[in-house]
This record gives structure tokens, sequence and C-alpha cells, in this order.
DNA sequence: AGATTGTATGTCATTTCTGACATAGATGCA
DNA sequence: TGCATCTATGTCAGAAATGACATACAATCT
């Protein structure tokens, strides 16, 4: 964004900023979800490498489509703790995890 | 264990091998619990090098000496969300967390 | 147009996690 | 010995996550 539109904005009466100041999130909070988000992306990489719907993955995670889809979301609802337990499932290794977190 | 008492053990009507096998665990769920425990030793790790108490801990976390407890133990009752989050707390970084888990 | 396939989103009953508390080790010190 | 400090473990009410379902949306067909 540039100069002149930030303070067009601005006089205006927008606020600009993050994604995570809009949010109120602390420093902690953000880095939470952006290392979520990273795990969301990379479980959906595995499954379309995979040649899987979200139907068939969740069978064979024992969930259902919508969690699925709200795992790849980054959806609140969703813990890191699914979103691991699913990577594993579909064979990631922890290298593989630790490296997407980085 | 050397080849000895191994026999003598199973001989006697013990069975012998990994944690994972006696407590029936399949490959992904002790991928999980090798995983958490890694965290669980990080946190620790963390703590006593900031030279902090479980108590103090729990206070800066908003959370309760026994369950940093736990979390050091890596305990069933908590999440991985919930380690990551208290590593991000005590300032640990994305990398140095992704370094825990490989 | 309608039909099919795959994904997204809202809601809810049940399950799981969480902080709090009590209390039990464990270690050191007077 | 008793006392103080720190950690471990069990329990539980309240909070959060989960799978399941309905339904909406999007793209691609005939």
């Amino acid at each position: 964004m540039n100069k002149t539109k930030k303070e067009r904005l601005t006089n205006a009466g927008w606020k600009t900023g993050t994604v995570a100041e809009f949010l109120h999130l602390t420093a902690e909070e953000e880095l939470y979800v952006e290392l979520k988000a990273s795990l969301s992306q990379q479980l959906k990489r595995r499954r379309e490498q995979s040649h899987l719907t979200q139907e068939e993955l969740a069978r064979m995670l024992k969930s259902s489509q919508s969690r699925i889809a709200k795992m790849e979301k980054g959806d609140p609802s969703v813990s890191i703790d699914l979103l691991i337990k699913s990577l594993l499932a579909l064979g990631t290794t922890r290298r593989e995890i630790a490296k997407a977190i980085t």
C-alpha cells in the first residue's frame, strides 16, 4: 500500500494495518494462527497430491467432510492436534511437519 | 536389553518390546506421542533456562502449576495446542519449535 | 436449464481439554 | 525432627473441540 492511499483511507476514518491488528491479536496469537495456517496448507497439499476428495480423506480419518474443509481453511474450531494427527495419518514424517512449521 | 535377559523374561511369561507395543499404539499414535514428548521436553528446558518455577510460569500463562507439570510430563490430558501456545508465550520461535519436532 | 461432484459454512449433542483445587512426593535446610 | 519449596497426581465443573448433519456455493457437464 502506498503512502497516498494510506493517507486517504486514514483521513476517511479507516484504520490500516495487518490482519492481526485488525483482529486484535497479540504477537503470540498471531504466531499461533500463522503456524496453524502452515499446517492447514500442508494438509491440503498432501490431500491433493494423493488425489483424494475431502470426503475420502474424512473416511480415512474417521472424521467428516465438513471438518476436513474447516481444517484446510484454518477454522478457529480446529486444533493443531487434529491437523498433526491428520498429517501423520497421511504418512507425513516429523521432518516434513517440522519443515512446514519453519 | 541383552539376549540373555530377554530370554529369561520371555520364558517367564513376559512379553518384551517397545512401550508402543505394550500400550497397543498404532504407528501414527506412536508418532503423535513422540512428537508431543519432544515439545514437552522443550518446554521444560525453556522454563528451567528462564529460572522459573512451574508456579511462576503458570501465572504467566494464566494456567495452573498442575497443568504445567502435566505438560512437562506429556500427560495424555494435554494437547499439542497448549504446548505450542506455551512455547510461543515463552518466546520460542517457529524455527526452534520446528527444530524440536524434527 | 438441470444434474453431478466437490468444497464451504452453520448448528448442535457428545467428547475432550482446561484451570483450579487438594494432596502427595521429593529435596534441602535449620 | 519439622518446615519450606518445588513438582507430581487425582478429581471435577466449565470451556472448547469434534463428528455428524443440513445446506449453500462453485464448477463442470449433458
